[in-house]
DNA sequence: ATGAGTGCAAAGGCTTTGCATTAGG
DNA sequence: CCTAATGCAAAGCCTTTGCACTCAT
């Protein structure tokens, strides 16, 4: 279970490899290959941390809005696209972790922006470790973990 | 690295102290001490895992969802009470941390069920040395954080 | 061509709000 | 007493669903 500890490969870099791959996922679910799921995967992956619904139709402006739930459920269930839901306020969406690598929310709790960190390996180790003591004394089987560090980012503070 | 602290001290040895504190609390944003808010806190206080809407409203029958709805807001802007998302589906309400001491949620992925864990004083030092090493990178000024291990519950695994 | 994907509009479900009534300090 | 709190019902808001049309294979 390696851990990825450069900011994470969200770039456009690897846009060819990863269009094969969500491909090869859609067809693993029967679901197929649209222009409106390439999109919504090539939003994703241009943005360095989880977007919400109104963001993602900001910058697809010819994507109904149910198509976009609809699109983003399939996605998920294809393990290309994670929910994540972070406040009260609204669900956001991220391409997963094997895409991307292991990473954490910096959530601001003035204005609700959302930014992706990593922990440093040792770090990284030490609470994987812990957690998997944590997850067998409670008779858990553990599966993943989340971190969100809230506090005040630099322009609100 | 045994993380068995007991189940943290959310019972009902001290609900004196607890409504003192309560009452107190209120005062500062000059909100009243009602009997349906002692009951929420009570509720609460009595739970060893945070609370759908639904659930607290069968423990307590007689309260109405919107006061209830309108209670934990109170409480939770007198900092007694803190509101948890966990995952797409309902809110879950809590006693505030410095009620309860520091803790985090198992997620059962399947049932939906969240039960309270702690990490062993060793983990905890280095998760937050590191989360306030990431924040410092950041320009983020950190508050607290949260911590889910996802995965299958007891029953459901 | 044939079933899946899409768009539009309406329905759902949790949460919040308006307003008259009741009760706390 | 006088303002805040409560209950009921209606409104809001994000998300999901129904249905006819269009596109992918």
């Amino acid at each position: 279970m390696a851990s990825t500890h450069e900011p994470h490969p969200r770039g456009r870099s690897e846009v060819g490899d990863l269009d094969t791959i969500v491909s090869e996922r859609l067809d693993l679910v029967d679901q197929r290959t649209t222009a409106a799921r390439r999109s919504l995967v090539d939003i994703l992956a241009g943005t360095t941390a989880p977007l919400t619904l109104r963001e993602i139709l900001e910058l697809d402006a010819g994507l109904a809005q149910s198509s976009a739930y609809r699109n983003l459920a399939v996605l998920e269930e294809a393990g290309v696209v994670r929910r994540v839901v972070i406040g009260d306020d609204h669900t956001r969406y991220e391409l997963a972790e094997d895409l991307t690598g292991h990473h954490h929310h910096l959530v601001c709790a003035d204005c609700g922006a959302v930014t992706d960190f990593v922990l440093d390996d040792p770090a990284e180790q030490v609470l994987e470790a812990a957690l998997d003591a944590a997850a067998a004394a409670a008779g858990f089987r553990a599966e993943h973990h989340r971190l969100d560090l809230v506090g005040t980012c630099r322009r609100c503070g």
